[in-house]
DNA sequence: TAGTTAATAGGAATCATTCCTATTCTTAAG
DNA sequence: CTTAAGAATAGGAATGATTCCTATTAACTA
């Protein structure tokens, strides 16, 4: 519905993929906005919307469902899996290696008639700030 | 909210647990509903919804978010991961062992300060029709 | 510089889910 | 068996993130 034509260029997609470059939170379309109207005076949350949307389909970023009512954010980059904090809804990058969930994708793709181009591996508990509160 | 005092039974929750058990299409409450109508003419939506959360609370019953707008939920049995079609929304139970990914949870609980109680792991593809239909 | 067309702002609309409350059922006394 | 207490439900209103629509604005092109 967006892609297939030529993309024009536009300042706030390209700032809004530089603030999800930039961190490491996971925002929501909320928080650009917050982060951007400064910026942008005029910027509304409908186009953060469709540009976000851009973004997932050109592949430079991806959407994050699950753990809460809205969704998140980030860039592509190095392939990683989270920890979603069930007591504050935190979303926390892990470094666990990859390569046993690359191993089932390519298991997936020899054995069975499905097509996998993409796995997501998601743990639930409790972040670091919420382990240590629990010792009260 | 819901939980903390004594449950008393329900039979419209007892059905929708054995709705649950009895498939493996993942439903989604507004199926769930459908199908309950007609043996509980004065069912209500609102009320899916309700015991639904409570067999999550339960632990009896578990909620699949992303993948489409709607959440959708499956009973607990054999750990498994899914393959969801990106192009049909299905979600397909996979038989992959999961032995990489309970590794991958002591690993995360024994050296992080994280405190990890379970993991999803998805794919995310084209289900085997939707496989097929691509050669025409 | 003017024309063409994509991108945007603003706001209405959507729709799954939650919330509220009067009513109905379940259960355990009496 | 009858009844009182309170849990579960039905119905519908409310919520809120996301999408959709359209007039306006801005970017590229000739
Ligand atoms: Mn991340
Ligand atoms: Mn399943
Ligand atoms: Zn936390
Ligand atoms: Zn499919």
């Amino acid at each position: 519905m967006t892609t297939g034509g030529k993309l024009r260029s536009s300042k706030q997609r390209d700032r809004i993929l530089e603030l999800l470059r930039a961190t490491d939170e996971h925002p929501t379309a909320a928080w650009i906005y917050d982060q951007l109207k400064a910026e942008f005076p005029r910027l509304s949350l409908g186009n953060v919307y469709r540009n976000l949307h851009i973004l997932v389909e050109q592949g430079a970023i991806e959407k994050i469902e699950g753990g809460s009512t809205f969704d998140r954010y980030e860039a592509v980059g190095t392939p990683h899996c989270h920890l979603v904090c069930e007591s504050c809804d935190a979303i926390v990058d892990l470094e666990l290696p990859m390569s046993a969930v690359e191993e089932l994708t390519e298991r997936l793709n020899e054995n069975g008639p499905y097509r996998a181009t993409r796995a997501r591996l998601e743990f639930y508990g409790l972040c670091e700030s919420c382990v240590a509160e629990e010792q009260d």
